[in-house]
DNA sequence: AACGTTTCTTGAAACGTTACAAATTATGCT
DNA sequence: AGCATAATTTGTAACGTTTCAAGAAACGTT
């Protein structure tokens, strides 16, 4: 019995020849441990939890993210329980799971600015890993370089020759938006390109289609960058009203690559956030971290720019005729 | 220590004193039973697992269809445990979970004609529940009304004063493609209204793009009644084109009523899903089973249907130049 | 008040694993 | 070969719950 629990933990002192027996009779039997029996005496539950976010737009690639998460857990032998928010206090499934030893590390998304559920879990001192930047380098987390994602979209329509360029972005205060705006910013400044134009609302497809027109009234964009997919599909779509053509007229691209965007005529070009990645990263760090590893991070990975229409239909600002 | 236990299994013979006693130390002490020590005697682990899908339609909903399953699973006290396929055995996850005791029940989704994964659910005797049809009452599942949803679509372009109709399918053998269809052609037929095109293809945004233009020339239909919303916009774009325009010219219907159905241009009517629902009943025919209560399904729910500015944005056939 | 009966409470075993100590077997040296 | 020592194996307790049997308290009857 105890020697058959050598075997499968690897420990020392385990001679050779009776660890091929004891192998060789459990694929006989069929024998797998039980977790519930491991559970008991060492009081771990080889369980990751991650609570479901409400309307978010994570969504979109949700089943990608959490097919790499369960994935990647499975692979250090452990699963992924589900769980969800009841009531609105968002720190209630983590003191619940915790309260009854009902996980042994968190996944989180969503993470904003003083999230409190980072505050929390710090406290109470278990491993948890976020998706989203968090100031504080002994956290692990994971995160897309949105700078660097709505930058390379920047390049892109500079290389394609527009000067004038247009942000619509989500108002200040959130740690994925105001990242995203420095990106753009930052760029546009490298580039010697001109910001003409920059509006900030809440990410809506008709606040984007209602705001288009003003933005070309006002600024006379050539390009105009979204901060999300969402509104740059509103934004199409108000450029449409006024009977400006997207990829012709006006080059617009979002962030995200929702279906949507390659399901839109034109096609948006888009930065795609490689959630497989994202997902498969923040669950090592996460077992990394429980084994006693210091984390390095956050971590970031690279976004990749997905060009479609939006921006290449004719290749290059002016040929418009409206503006 | 066995009165506790008695206490929270709601035993008999706990005198009302007794029992108001040892509540209140358990919630002085936030006590709550951990989970190993409850399975490891009973051999029950308190856990769902839902398999996630590989590329699915069901995926745009994910997030509000575990959301139900997962706070469902909750109410009665279960947690829900995702898994994923690995290798390309999709009775592997199932067969690995079960052999070492690690779920109670499963939650499918993506059920077909004969799946194999419910042959052996039913074989191994552990209890399940479909979401999806499966032609067999004695097996729980849910499904949603396609047939309803798409008549319904029927019915509201019928109502329109739509009398030439085209189905754009997709290819006859799967359970869910056909129940739609026999929607549309029934419908049509109890209306008596006109079929005068019907093509099936699999689903794929451009591939309707590419076939709405015959459509139209082959049949000239007043009105596109397709099976699933990509392939509806990618009909919508083909239509774009050919110089006509939806809501005005021709009417466009899709299904499943994804985000970019929203946020396309002009919004497409399509018939939504209610995930919430299928989610939870899901989960509770399962609970049921597990109980020994006898399942009637499938359990059938109906689907809504959105309307937007592809069916009405003129309200009414014929208004085109191009027909 | 004593007894029998019913109602309620408690003690002990069991679940399958791991850690640790104890027991056994193998190895090296004389 | 015999012994000391190292290497390997095995026995046992413990984890926290539930079940079942056994024990104790309350109740009703005489």
């Amino acid at each position: 019995m105890a020697t058959v629990s050598n075997v499968l933990n690897d420990h020392p002192h385990v001679r050779g020849r009776t660890k091929a027996k004891v192998l060789e009779a459990i694929s006989a039997l069929g024998y797998r441990a039980s977790r519930a029996a491991k559970s008991l005496p060492s009081g771990r539950t080889f369980l990751l939890a991650y609570c479901l976010p409400g309307a978010n737009s994570l969504n979109a690639a949700l089943d990608v993210f959490l097919h790499h998460v369960v994935a990647t857990a499975a692979e250090a032998d452990f699963e992924t329980l589900l769980v969800t928010q009841r009531g609105d206090d968002p720190l209630q499934p983590y003191a619940e799971l915790i309260r009854r030893g009902g996980a042994d590390g968190f996944v989180l998304s969503g993470i904003d600015y003083g999230d409190p559920r980072v505050a929390y879990l710090r406290e109470v001192d278990t491993p948890f890993a976020c998706f989203g930047r968090v100031d504080d380098a002994s956290v692990a987390s994971v995160d897309v370089d949105g700078a660097a994602g709505i930058a390379a979209a920047v390049e892109h329509l500079g290389a394609l020759g527009h000067r004038r360029l247009a942000f619509v972005g989500w108002p200040e205060g959130s740690a994925t938006g105001d990242n995203r705006y420095r990106g753009f910013a930052h760029r546009v400044d490298a580039l010697g390109l001109e910001a003409v134009a920059v509006i900030r609302t809440i990410d809506d497809f008709d606040l984007g289609r209602k705001l288009a027109p003003s933005l070309i009234r006002d600024g006379h964009p050539t390009a105009i960058v979204a901060v999300s997919d969402t509104l740059a599909l509103g934004v199409m779509a108000g450029l449409g009203d006024i009977g400006l053509e997207v990829g012709r007229d006006v080059a617009v691209t979002g962030f995200d690559d929702i279906p949507a965007a390659s399901l839109a005529v034109p096609g948006l070009t888009s930065v795609r956030q490689p959630m497989d990645r994202v997902g498969a990263l923040l669950v090592e760090q996460l077992l990394g971290q429980m084994a006693g590893e210091t984390v390095r991070s956050p971590l970031l990975v690279e976004p990749d720019l997905i060009i479609r229409d939006s921006t290449i239909a004719s290749a290059g600002p002016g040929r418009g005729t409206a503006l």
